[in-house]
DNA sequence: TATTGTTATACTCTATAACTATA
DNA sequence: TATAGTTATAGAGTATAACAATA
């Protein structure tokens, strides 16, 4: 098998990947940048929207919208800065951890259905495969935005 | 390693690809559907439209729009169907085979700075892996929307 | 003077529907 | 009556710039 294959294989599973996620995330009334939103104050708790454009590489406008939108689907909350009176906090409902641990355990299901019969040894070799691809890749990338 | 760890390896390999292949794309002034595009003539040759919205998987009416763009970007051309009178025909210019070869070369690159590394055994190795994830992700997605 | 977030505006990508010319 | 493609229109997602309130 030469090397194009192989990348071909990848792309493809990339695709497959990436259509399956955002299926999935219509299906819950989520854009992949609104779930990614959720997932970063899932792992901060509450934050500024100023922290969230940061931390998701948008515009704080589009942040504004985002919030907006997941304050009517009853996701988020948005309440003054305790301490600066110009910020707000953006904080997840109980309906949005609910909304996430589903979204955890699906995943959890997915990787057992891609990688669960596969035995420990080989797992251990493909998890150092990838991770050596995914190490590769960032420094690629590292190098073409310099 | 387990399933989930495996999982998140390939989504973040999924994400860096999926990223570095759109820079790419807006660098040649492409977006990726318009690239899609141009790879099914490259296979078929000249196309009418509608068989070009039916393997995009796009309507006829963006496909409208899309040539009307690689037109003005020079990468193909329109003309009367010679038996058909309401259809027109799409073809490549020069300029579009060019610009594909390039691209090709650049995924041969690509595709050594991945795998060129690996010996022969662990490349048919990971081949194998791969071929499998493609397949028993094509059989999920398949089972989904049925 | 700098920062937080919003109002106003616009651009890109994509979709639906109605229509014209032809089969 | 059905098909190929276009005109007209609209929606989602994202960006820039100007601005108000606050630091």
């Amino acid at each position: 098998m030469n090397t194009e294959q192989l990348l071909d294989h990848l792309l493809r599973i990339s695709d497959a990947l990436a259509g399956d996620m955002d299926r999935y995330l219509r299906g819950l009334g989520l854009t992949p940048v609104k779930a990614h939103l959720l997932w970063v104050l899932h792992g901060s708790g509450a934050a500024r929207q100023r922290e969230l454009a940061t931390a998701l590489g948008h515009t704080p406008r589009h942040v504004t919208t985002l919030v907006d939108e997941l304050i009517t689907a009853g996701q988020v909350t948005r309440r003054p800065h305790p301490e600066d009176r110009r910020a707000v906090l953006i904080e997840l409902t109980p309906a949005a951890v609910r909304l996430l641990d589903e979204m955890t355990a699906e995943r959890t299901v997915l990787a057992e259905q891609l990688f669960g019969h596969l035995p420990s040894g080989e797992r251990t070799q493909l998890g150092r495969r990838l991770a050596d691809l995914d190490q590769t890749l960032a420094v690629l990338i590292e190098a073409q935005d310099s």
